[in-house]
DNA sequence: AACAGATAGTTGGCACCTCCAACAATCTCG
DNA sequence: CGAGATTGTTGGAGGTGCCAACTATCTGTT
């Protein structure tokens, strides 16, 4: 009997937790595969896009500024080096720490990253107004400033 | 130099898809913590949740309705029979087929889930008035809507 | 009635992500 | 100087979403 088979299109009674996560699906399932020709994952974008605007910056204020954890930006910070997007160099003012400086290649790979990203917001938020986009991001923002800042 | 050491409250420059994921986070934190003393996960709160407000369904029809995939459905479901939250008989009318169904003790753990999740709720969206959150819940339902029935 | 194709449940595995613990080297501050 | 904090690194844990394969069963067509 395939009739209605309407198979409840979710979402009628979850949880905002629920939606917060099934909308992050989505938008990594978008975001993936705008990516997958580029050898990079959203890491990737995410340090690369923070250090040029940021300027050079030590690890651990990568992991800050993007919570992302600081094992994390060490392994991504590898990838990055490893194909010349960015350079790692001790900090002679302080020994524990490593400057990191994106390149200028890491620039243009950035910028190639950035077209394909913007699209894909585009995709994924096709079903908003551009106020509604607006709105959407002032609410997380707030979510996030409150409940995520407790580390 | 312990000076500003803002290092950035992240997000200002943050694409959507990232905001979404953060939040996802800060909603992963809270209620994975208020879930933590139950013995349950999140997906299990969505199958019987699912199972008292939809009635008897087969493990297929769950997994469509709440976009958890089949092989999950299946080990979920697995938990919640040995703990007697559900029961899964055959279905006659269709031999392929799995009913299962919420028992009276499901339902009290559900209760108790529902409590801690309804709070969990209020804590990660502390920052936005009641007018807010609805209008976070329906932007995220349209998000979802579009972006990720696609498969 | 028989066959092709779709569907159900199960199992196993993969990839990513987030987080944590430990460690040596180095800095900071009392 | 010495206690405590910070940096980068390594290793690993656990959860999640996803996919492929397999058997069993149903459906629709001829």
């Amino acid at each position: 009997m395939e009739f209605a088979e309407d198979a409840a299109p979710t979402t009628r009674l979850a949880l905002p937790s629920r939606l917060l996560n099934l909308a992050a699906i989505s938008a990594n399932r978008i975001t993936d595969l705008a990516l997958k020709d580029t050898g990079s994952r959203r890491y990737h974008y995410t340090l690369l896009s923070t250090l040029d605007e940021n300027g050079p910056s030590s690890q651990a204020d990568l992991g800050r500024c993007t919570r992302i954890d600081r094992s994390e930006v060490t392994e991504t910070i590898n990838d990055l080096a490893e194909r010349r997007f960015v350079t790692r160099t001790p900090d002679p003012a302080d020994r524990r720490r490593n400057i990191v400086s994106i390149t200028a290649a890491g620039r243009k790979h950035l910028a190639t990253l950035r077209k394909l990203l913007t699209d894909a917001q585009a995709q994924l938020l096709a079903a908003l107004s551009p106020d509604e986009r607006t709105t959407l991001v002032t609410l997380l923002t707030r979510v996030i400033g409150t409940a995520a800042v407790r580390d």
